[in-house]
DNA sequence: CCACGTATCGCAACACGTTGCATCTGCGGC
DNA sequence: GCCGCAGATGCAACGTGTTGCGATACGTGG
């Protein structure tokens, strides 16, 4: 678990372990998948119910530039958080069934589409930060 | 002017021609580009200070459903606005200069992209709803 | 083990967008 | 020209996320 080296991580930046930040990786550690930030919040007043929203987005902030999680957007714009982006992935929205799907950076759609951007334009896509919308398979047969 | 028009597209569909769709509408007619939500709103209450939010959001989802606008989300998540979307586009954003660029459907790396999905798992995707985030080439090189 | 500097916290206010509901009004029909 | 009613409005409350600021406490150095 790399969350264990996160304190050390933290405070050789000059930054701090808190309390707060505890509660927060803690949850964090226990989540995968995606998560929004509200779940994030409701969760971590599961363990502290004095938890302030303020503080803990601005702990995700933190945990990002660590490089420990990633954010997004989801099809609604709202925050979606991503752990431990072992693997980078993308987002699909069916705007038809509101069904979801995770693509893996080597997923070969993905892959060609930045290999696209890159050569049309010199643009390296964020790939952990791309949202597709549109109609699956099914919804577009139905 | 497709503006001209609307009324009666509206009355067609059973829904109303109201004086808060009008001032709407005559906004939109003098925008191009993008815009977000609030500057909408702003930009309504610059001819009726009375302009409430909630209207203009509702007014947008039928102006939408019309088919005379879409949104998309920017990098931060937040709505944007695209008028008379005659050509069909999407957004780069760089998270390095904040720069943004519109790519338009027929755009290289978009249609590949947009056929890869397709071939890969028959998504559809939403082009104008396409927002990516990244490096654009100068920042990569810098 | 104490003191000090600064990162972080808690709180309050704000910004953008959505939703529920009572009231009002556009507009098609008579 | 008037009526009725579904569609719109206005308002208020809520949800998610951001920001500014004074108070607090982490952790390093003495």
């Amino acid at each position: 678990m790399p969350w264990a080296g996160i304190p050390d991580r933290l405070r050789s930046r000059g930054l701090r372990w808190t309390p707060q930040r505890r509660i927060l990786v803690e949850v964090l550690a226990n989540t995968d998948g995606h998560v929004t930030g509200a779940e994030l919040i409701e969760r971590c007043r599961a363990i502290d119910p004095d938890t302030i929203p303020s503080t803990v987005y601005r702990t995700l902030d933190v945990l990002e530039e660590l490089g420990v999680l990633r954010h997004s957007h989801g099809a609604d714009g709202r925050e979606e958080f991503h752990v431990l982006p072992a693997r980078e992935h993308a987002h699909l929205y069916c705007r038809g069934c509101g069904g979801s799907w995770e693509l893996a950076a080597e997923d070969p759609a993905v892959a060609t589409s930045v290999e696209a951007f890159d050569a049309a334009r010199g643009f390296g896509v964020d790939v952990s930060h791309l949202s597709l919308t549109g109609l699956c398979a099914s919804c577009r047969a139905g």
